[in-house]
DNA sequence: AAAACGGCCAACCGCCAGGTA
DNA sequence: CTACCTGGCGGTTGGCCGTTT
């Protein structure tokens, strides 16, 4: 049983504002102001119009309201918007507070729609200056997990033996955006020169009944440590982060293909091999905020081998 | 010329926290 | 104390419109 609706659907105008209804919500508003609890719900009856309060609440703070500001963002107000997405991510109605004139829905739709973008090409860009590297031509991280020092095998001679050494950020349950799916990493650290990506993948209650169960895992550690054990998950499955074979990578995919076809997020179309490349090392293609953090500054690029390892601690490959 | 595509943005949806009876 | 209600919020949708094919 869902929670009852906050108005009579049937009887509810929906879509676009007309400008005779907006001019009775303003006149109305410029009047008597929101005032207190329970003005918004009553309101549409008291003017006659046939909307939600929540809609006519909506329509006054994102448009009607005196001195609202849209579109025409200046420099200064992009400059704040990222730096305040970096430090405490999809927080629009905090990140609008900082910025007079400006709507959370505007900010939101700017950063969707461009400043993502933007910051993204500029980020990738400071990195490839700080690598001399571009990002999307390095060849696939392969370890012969018997072989360690065999990298660089050649995966269709012997591609059931190889594990993925990268990240896998891509195969995860984004806590932000908390779909599942093949998503950027939901929360990185790193410990003793290991990185750890905290993923979620599937778990039972999501998934339903007819579905494979996945677990909770902490990638790495899964074989490149016996210090630091993968973290425990109450329900038992695959682990589909690093450690995994490509073989079993695919059969996942086409799980996840089947299950989630909305959310593999433009990857359906990648082999295994480039997905895993995908999002092998920094920057991945993002959908959280967490992605725009800083890498950090003791970490390095390997371009013979094409992985990234840790200034002072070489023996950890990711 | 028209169909397809993609960007943009207003508006909607559903969840949640906090206030109130 | 608790159930209910409202406002606030972030994610998502869908329609409009300009551009490309």
């Amino acid at each position: 049983m869902g929670r009852a609706p906050c108005c009579d659907k049937a009887n509810v105008k929906k879509g676009p504002w007309s400008p005779d209804e907006d001019t009775k919500l303003k006149a109305y508003m410029e009047k008597n102001g929101t005032g207190t609890r329970g003005n918004w719900i009553s309101l549409p009856q008291k003017i006659g119009l046939k909307r939600c309060g929540k809609s006519c609440r909506l329509r006054w703070l994102n448009y009607l309201r005196p001195n609202i500001k849209h579109g025409g963002f200046t420099e200064e107000e992009d400059n704040l918007i990222c730096n305040l997405y970096k430090s405490i991510g999809s927080r629009w109605s905090i990140i609008a507070g900082k910025l007079p004139g400006r709507t959370d829905n505007d900010i939101k739709n700017y950063w969707n729609t461009r400043l993502k973008k933007k910051l993204l090409g500029k980020q990738r860009r400071e990195q490839e200056a700080r690598f001399n590297y571009t990002w999307p031509h390095q060849p696939f991280a392969l370890q012969d997990v018997a072989n360690p020092s065999q990298d660089h095998l050649n995966e269709q001679e012997s591609l059931a033996s190889l594990k993925v050494q990268t990240a896998g950020e891509r195969f995860s349950y984004d806590l932000q955006q908390k779909k599942y799916g093949l998503f950027a990493t939901s929360k990185r650290s790193i410990s003793n020169g290991i990185f750890y990506d905290t993923d979620v993948s599937f778990t039972q209650d999501k998934m339903g009944e007819n579905s494979v169960n996945m677990l909770t895992s902490s990638t790495y550690s899964s074989f490149l440590t016996s210090s630091c054990p993968p973290m425990t998950s109450d329900c038992c499955g695959v682990d589909i982060t690093a450690g995994n074979t490509f073989q079993e990578l695919e059969k996942i995919r086409v799980e996840m293909d089947y299950n989630f076809p909305q959310q593999l997020d433009g990857l359906e179309n990648l082999s295994i091999p480039e997905m895993v490349n995908c999002c092998s090392v920094y920057p991945p293609m993002i959908s959280n905020y967490e992605a725009f953090q800083e890498i950090p500054h003791d970490f390095s690029f390997d371009k013979s081998s094409s992985i990234a390892l840790r200034q002072d601690h070489g023996a950890s490959k990711l």
